[in-house]
Formats: structure tokens, C-alpha cells, sequence
DNA sequence: AAAAATTATGACCAGGTAGTCATTTTTTTG
DNA sequence: CAAAAAAATGACTACCTGGTCATAATTTTT
């Protein structure tokens, strides 16, 4: 948790901390990221940092509590809507776009917090997130089975880790397949997804479908 | 590349070499492996690691196609086999399975390797990877998709890419779902796939049928 | 055995890091 | 306006890194 003086600070000077720490931790990993180029690019000294946080991972998991109220801002209407599974999946995609593009350097963030790695220091936060993710899909799964035609013969957390991978994996299928430079789009503030809105509908609708009858041309 | 001095080392100490870099690689990212942690594992003078390579750079770089190669070993006979598609995908679970057992420490490292960030340094190698991966599987399902009824009313580079995904997913999966914690099983050698060979078999199987038919219940 | 070539060594360098804290500056209070 | 409280500062510490290179030890060649 910060410092009280941190939330003491006027808006405009912690909006532009909180920025320069997310552009920050979105180009580098957690051990990477440099609380001396924070500083610098700031202007401010190195101590004050120190009198918001109690020290880097205080401030990392901050960001990471903010990055994740903001989505999830976005998200939580999802869950009341009464749809379709396969509509849900759809809008969620959408939703992810929609937030890069409303904020690119916190979709950058996430991008990286999700590779990041099991250290001494941090524990495995990125499986932390993950099974967080999970358990929602799992959920929303469990709710749609019996109503929506989801399959009850393959064991769930099969089923329920599929769906996270495909979702989570569209940012990879991006950088792979469309030529998407994610941390030269961090650097410039741009969305990763600065394709063509026609291309991202196709994407997001052939996953859906894959996920939704697989990959082979009849059932059985 | 290595130089020659590396080469002319009798082939016991090259082996303690690598494995104790392998080590360090498998539990460290690029940027967070310690040359000196190394020399100091191996009892041997800092310098004499430059004695075998130009720098961390080119030793990684080493790392990478040694392990790429001795996965490649494995995998090769499946492209020769006129198999089923799906068979080709069981058989390469299994092969990945095989692999974990036989080079823990090796599976370890390319684990890491695929959630390897874009850095100045090292470029974009993870991607550099998948996209290696990538065009494999894309090669295996156009040579399938008359012959043996895969769907073609889909994007190839979308059905290869979700078929990679949950290929490369499989540790994760056994990391939230399995409570398996890799970094722990890298410091053992123990294997990953740690479980028993029925859960093993029976995931195998449910990420197979998932992708091969979907998760919904009926097609349409 | 002597000379030459190869290999191993580790003190050292320059450059980076997170975090500290006595001091100064700014803001708030009385 | 003065006193008190809060916030900002940046030199400093301790520690780490990758990499160098003159020197020493070892091995190979003659």
C-alpha cells in the first residue's frame, strides 16, 4: 500500500507517477524496471519515490491493483448480462480491445505482468493473476453449461483453461501473425491492437468459432 | 558461437559447463542469469567463461540451439509419420511429456525461453521462437487439411495459433491447475510433469478432443 | 628438457541497482 | 508572521553486474 503522502499529492502530480511507472514496468520486467529512470524521467528525487512507497514491489503491486480495478471497471457488466456463452466470449474480446485502445500502456502492462516470472522476491504473481482469470472463466463456464450447450463430457478445468489461453494468447497471435510491435507500441503510447477494426472482428470471430466446434470439419 | 577453446574441454567438464548453465538459465530470466553465479557453482575463474564464449549474448544464443536440437531429436520422426492429425497431436503431448522427463532441466529452459521479453539487448526472441513453432504446425495442418477433414472455412494462421497455444499452454495449465511449481522442480531436476501418468494421459486427451470439436455440445 | 602455445586465473573496472537519511524547502497551522 | 508539520532532496551506502587483461599455470610441440 502507498504512503498517505502519496495520496496527499495533487491529481495531476500523481496521475503523471502513476503514468511514468506504468510506461516503465510495461517496457521492463519487474527485476528490470528502474526506479532511477522512474525518478529521472520525472524530475523529481530519488527519495520522494520513497516517501509514497515503502519500497519497489509496494509500488509494483499498486500498479497492479490499479491496472486491474480499470479492467475490471470495464468487464463487470459482462457478468450480469444474460447471453450467450459464445456471445460472451465475443463481447470479452471486444472488451479487451476497447481497453487497450482506452488505455495502451496499462494493456502493455498486463501483457508483461503475465510473463512475468516466479522469483525470490515477487512469488509467482503471474500465476496469481492467472488463476485469478481462471476461477472467473470457470465460473462463467459452470454457469452457462446446463443452458447453453457447453459440453459436460470433458473435465472443466480442461474446458475453462482453453478459453483463458485463447484469450489471453491474442496478444502473442498479434505480435506472431501481424507484425504487431508491442513494446514499440508502449514506447509511442499506441494500442497493440492497431490493425484494422474489419482484421480484429475476423480474429475475434474465428477464435470463437474454433473454440466454440474446434478445428475439425465434422464432429465426432 | 562458442570458440574453439570451448570445444577442445574434455567432454566432462563441457557437460558440467552447460548443465550449470542450463541451471541457472532455467531459473532466471536472460537479464537476471549471473555469469559470476555460475562460475561460482562450477568452482571455475570468471574469465574462463569468456574463454569459451564472446559473452552472455553468445552463450545463451548456444544454450538455445543446443536444446532446441535435443528437443528436435525427439520430435522428428513425427513428420515423417502418416498419421491422423489428432494421433500427430497426442503424440507430440507425449513427446513434450518425454521430454520434461528425460531433460528436466532442459524443458525448464525453454519454458522460461518462451516467456522471454523484447529487450535492446536480445531483441524479440520468444517471438522469434513461436514464430519457428508457428510455421511448423502451420506446414502440418496444410498437409492434414484435405486428407483428413480439418475445417478450411477458418483462417489457417488462427487455427494454427490456437492449436500452438494450447500445445505451449500445457505447463501453465499444470501450474494453476496442478498446483505443480516448476521453479522448485528445475532446483530438484525433477520433472515438470511431476503428476501421474493417468491425469497426464487424461489431459492429454481432453485438450485433444477440445480442439478437435470444440467445447460446445453440438455443432452448428 | 626447452620453447612455444594454450588455457586458467582473479583482481579490477565502469556502470548499474534499491534503498537511506540528514538536511532543506514548502506548506499548513495557530 | 512565526512555529510546526509535511514533503522534497540528492549525496551516499552496500551490493550487484558483465566484461577485461596481465599474469600464472598447464599442455603441446620441437
Amino acid at each position: 500500500m502507498p504512503k498517505e503522502t502519496f495520496f496527499n499529492l495533487r491529481e495531476k502530480k500523481r496521475k503523471e507517477i502513476i503514468d511514468a511507472c506504468f510506461e516503465e514496468f510495461a517496457l521492463h520486467d519487474y527485476q528490470n524496471a528502474s526506479i532511477s529512470r522512474i525518478v529521472k524521467k520525472l524530475g523529481i528525487a530519488k527519495g520522494s519515490i520513497y516517501q509514497y512507497f515503502d519500497n519497489k514491489r509496494d509500488l509494483y503491486h499498486y500498479l497492479i491493483e490499479y491496472s486491474s480495478r480499470k479492467r475490471y471497471e470495464q468487464i463487470e457488466e459482462l457478468f450480469e448480462q444474460e447471453k450467450d456463452f459464445f456471445e460472451l466470449i465475443v463481447k470479452n474480446f471486444y472488451m479487451k480491445v476497447k481497453f487497450d485502445i482506452d488505455y495502451p500502456v496499462l494493456s502493455g502492462f498486463q501483457y508483461n505482468l503475465l510473463k512475468e516470472r516466479n522469483t525470490e522476491e515477487l512469488g509467482n504473481i503471474q500465476k496469481d493473476i492467472k488463476v485469478q482469470i481462471f476461477k472467473m472463466i470457470k465460473e462463467m463456464i459452470r454457469k452457462h453449461q446446463p443452458d447453453y450447450n457447453l459440453r459436460d463430457d470433458v473435465d472443466i478445468d480442461i474446458m475453462t483453461f482453453m478459453v483463458m489461453q485463447v484469450q489471453i494468447g491474442i496478444y502473442d497471435f498479434l505480435e506472431i501473425n501481424r507484425q504487431v510491435d508491442f513494446r514499440e507500441n508502449v514506447k509511442n503510447k499506441k494500442p497493440v491492437f492497431s490493425i484494422s477494426e474489419e482484421d480484429i472482428m475476423n480474429i475475434i470471430k474465428g477464435f470463437t468459432e474454433l473454440l466454440k466446434n474446434g478445428i475439425a470439419s465434422t464432429k465426432g
